[in-house]
DNA sequence: CCTTTCAGTGAACATCTGTACACCGACAAC
DNA sequence: GTTGTCGGTGTACAGATGTTCACTGAAAGG
């Protein structure tokens, strides 16, 4: 027999493990389509597990359907952490920001899929849960941007506008990029918003908020 | 008997009263989840007749999205006659244009909806044809923006770029319009895309194409 | 060692799914 | 007035669905 490193397991362990498998075969098998589309047995099956072993650890598709948001908004978090150091560093801010954008939606497709899909036609629960990690995301970069020249005479009503409109074309972009398979194609995705954006920055450089 | 307006009606006539009752049985099923979650029984049952009624208007759920999908964009094209209509009147651009974007996307709910699921959730077929959509009205729109005054020395790929960007914003407006119910949320969503519409022209009317 | 816990099993259920088929009856065409 | 067309009906079937229940067997805890 070849050891291939299987250890022991403490029943613990197995029970995350299933429940790991599980998370994943969902996000697999949504990919196209929806969590709404999605039945418990066709995830049982591609897990390998029985129909009823399901409920061990999740009691609906809805509530497997919230855990993936948490998880894919640690994707999203990740990517602005990255697109905050790229802002530190000496990189361009437009062009740092998409090459971190571009890298996280290779890396976790699946999650960007998730929450781009989700986010419209998931179960209710599943659309607020999202709504609200968005709203989240949008607060924390307003006060980024808070801290960026040219923002100091803003207020803070109007950080969050802009801080919006981000996230709005973050989005955007970041569904254009999962729906094609082509690089030629996100190229052109990639130069179309870095213009959108430099566009943008003119008006914000420009931009004195009203009392 | 009350003499209820009950017109003879002829066979062809009675065809497109049952084609459109699915057409809407279907919009109205779909308003949560999905066409991919929707199933031909459901819509059957909606309309009042038997499933195997359903084929002889559409083979599959998937042809009736395509259907949809035509005649949804015919309310956006409708959005779009409104948009320049309001920009050769003396109303303001960015006014204009969201004044029409909240007035049809009330009017047809169920249109834009639809449009902003699919768009995301729906069958490959349906996403396709809806993204080919969208491609046709952000040519149409750029060269709108090419007579506007300002872009005489643009190229025509700017424009193009422009185009995106807005309509990527007004999809994104839609989407948040749709999913409040809350009047004050909605006076909040459309100041603050008035805004960001706002900052953005600053940056356009600043902007010159590179060779 | 003995007992408890508990992730996973397997059979059973009522209900829903898409689709095939033969059929009906009113309108249309001749 | 006879015939054909064609929306719509009703039955039928094989398969998928969510959920129930009693079960097993290995790890955990005493």
């Amino acid at each position: 027999m070849i050891e291939t490193g299987a250890e022991p397991e403490s029943r613990a362990e197995r029970k995350l493990r299933t429940r790991r498998a599980i998370l994943d075969a969902t996000l697999e098998l949504s990919t196209d389509s929806s969590l709404t589309a999605l039945s418990l047995r066709q995830v049982a099956k591609q897990v390998g597990i029985v129909p009823t072993a399901f409920y061990r650890h999740f009691d609906s598709i809805e509530s497997l359907g919230l855990a993936l948001v948490e998880e894919s908004f640690d994707s999203l978090r990740d990517l602005f952490r990255d697109v905050r150091r790229n802002a530190q560093a000496d990189k361009d801010i437009v062009d740092g920001s998409i090459d971190a954008l571009v890298d996280h939606v290779h890396r976790r497709r699946d999650h960007f899929g998730f929450i781009a899909r989700e986010r419209v036609a998931g179960p209710r629960s599943v659309r607020e849960a999202i709504r609200h990690e968005i709203e989240l995301c949008e607060r924390e970069l307003a006060t980024d941007l808070a801290l960026m020249s040219g923002t100091d005479t803003w207020t803070a009503k109007d950080l969050h506008v802009l801080s919006s409109l981000f996230v709005t074309v973050l989005v955007a972009t970041a569904e254009q990029i999962l729906s094609t398979t082509r690089p030629e194609q996100e190229a052109q995705i990639v130069a179309t918003v870095r213009t959108q954006l430099r566009m943008l920055l003119i008006g914000v450089y420009q931009w004195r908020s009203e009392a």
